[in-house]
DNA sequence: CAGATTTGTAAGCCAATACTTACGGTAAGT
DNA sequence: ACTTACCGTAAGTATTGGCTTACAAATCTG
């Protein structure tokens, strides 16, 4: 549950669409492959990457095996966004009074 | 700058190190270069992605050219992030109900 | 003006990966 | 017990993608 794995686990569109979908609920694989313009062993090779990134949590349930989301994954991703953002936002600030000072001495 | 090429642009290790060194504030490629194990084409084709997906900027300084971070992709994966968390949590929640009532129902 | 510096782009190469079909294993229904 | 349903995995293929080297354009410096 790497940095890595969760956000490439993130960057392939259809992916995001399975992610999307459990978002409302636990589903089951065949379920969470309708809809989708992939085949359902697909869904389930895109599952096992999301679980290896821990976005989701996988769970027998007699026949069929039901997928949910798992929210530490998303709060990885979430950490790294909002870092990265503060100190962006600092480092904007005092950039500004930087570069005023820098145009003030060469123009 | 849609949600697809965001979240394909951090999902590159290499690219999020430059991302990461841009945090501190705007520098050129040559000095984003120096210190990564790659080459400084490579950081180039790196700053093209990132920029195509709206997590940074670049202006002309001379010979050099100055890239900055861009608050607005950022802010794009926290939107996407953000949502997502919140229906998940909710759904939690009251999936946490609904199954006390089928395990009662259904043991 | 000539040379050096900084950068973007093109071409080519190799690895990673997303997809399909085919198959095996487990559980539910008749 | 046999059939049906659901799912994961293996094998194979085609596409994507990151990297390097080589080259061209623009800018500074002497």
């Amino acid at each position: 549950m790497t940095d890595d794995s969760v956000f490439a686990a993130l960057s392939d569109p259809t992916r995001r669409a399975v992610f999307e979908r459990l978002a409302d609920g636990p589903l089951a694989v065949g379920v969470i492959a309708q809809g989708l313009p992939v085949s359902r062993p697909a869904v389930s090779q895109h599952l096992k990457v999301l679980k290896a990134a821990g976005l989701v949590t996988d769970r027998p349930d007699g026949a069929h095996r039901v997928y949910q989301i798992d929210l530490r994954g998303l709060e990885r991703a979430r950490a790294w966004l909002d870092s990265l953002w503060n100190t962006a936002r600092d480092a904007v600030k005092t950039e500004v009074g930087r570069t005023d000072v820098e145009e003030r001495e060469r123009p």
